[in-house]
DNA sequence: GGGACGATCGAT
DNA sequence: TCGATCGTCCCC
């Protein structure tokens, strides 16, 4: 399990079911820069034509959306106000626009490059064990955040995700269901019913989620 | 052409 | 709690 590549069904799960499926796993993103890599630990799911709360509500496509009602397992990025991206892994069928925004993640490497990409001069990796933990945080804690760490923005829209140079693996074994928490999903508030889906997931005690 | 808004973040 | 900041969407 540990460091595998995913299989080409990896991404023909129940929106629901992926979004839990990908805590746990690694994202990882080769750049002329460096590699950065982090244990996806917080998620939230949005699908498609009903829920009020997506990008994709009533169906509608626009530029924008496009890459949500492709095949599953691409890259749906967005840019949001004025200054942020954010990136969501896209599920179900082809057609069906739905897809898991990836909302926080755990450092795993590349630490040095994602905090010089946040602004930030860190130490080397040898040493860091000297870096607060609210530093480290702040890195990758949040949907833009996360995305300014990793170099994601709006070249890599649409890339399928089972290779480089964006790409998840599996990182560790699965997260035990009982290490997996849920409630309703952050900044939606416009959403009415679909404001109380609890489409939000995240595991259990980790520091890095971002809420 | 123009107005309103946002799946956020960081400072206050 | 509030301001930044501008692409995207939709209406005129």
């Amino acid at each position: 399990m540990h460091n595998q590549m995913i299989t080409p069904d990896f991404f023909k799960q129940e929106t629901l079911e992926l979004a839990k499926s990908l805590l746990g796993m690694e994202l990882v993103h080769e750049t002329a820069e460096g590699t950065t890599a982090g244990m996806i630990v917080e998620v939230e799911a949005y699908r498609g034509p009903l829920d009020k709360a997506a990008h994709s509500y009533g169906g509608k496509m626009t530029e924008r959306t496009r890459a949500m009602f492709g095949p599953p397992g691409h890259a749906y990025v967005y840019f949001i106000y004025g200054m942020h991206y954010c990136m969501n892994v896209v599920s179900a069928e082809e057609g069906a626009p739905e897809a898991v925004l990836i909302r926080a993640l755990q450092p795993v490497s590349g630490i040095r490059l994602m905090g010089k990409r946040r602004g930030l001069d860190l130490p080397e990796n040898s040493d860091i064990q000297e870096i607060p933990r609210r530093t480290l945080q702040r890195l990758t804690a949040g949907p833009a955040r996360l995305c300014q760490a990793m170099g994601i923005d709006k070249k890599q829209y649409g890339l399928p995700l089972n290779r480089p140079p964006l790409y998840l693996r599996h990182y560790r074994d699965p997260i035990p269901k009982d290490r997996i928490a849920s409630g309703p999903r952050i900044n939606i508030d416009y959403a009415e019913e679909a404001k109380e889906y609890p489409w939000r997931f995240w595991i259990k005690d980790n520091p890095f989620v971002s809420k």
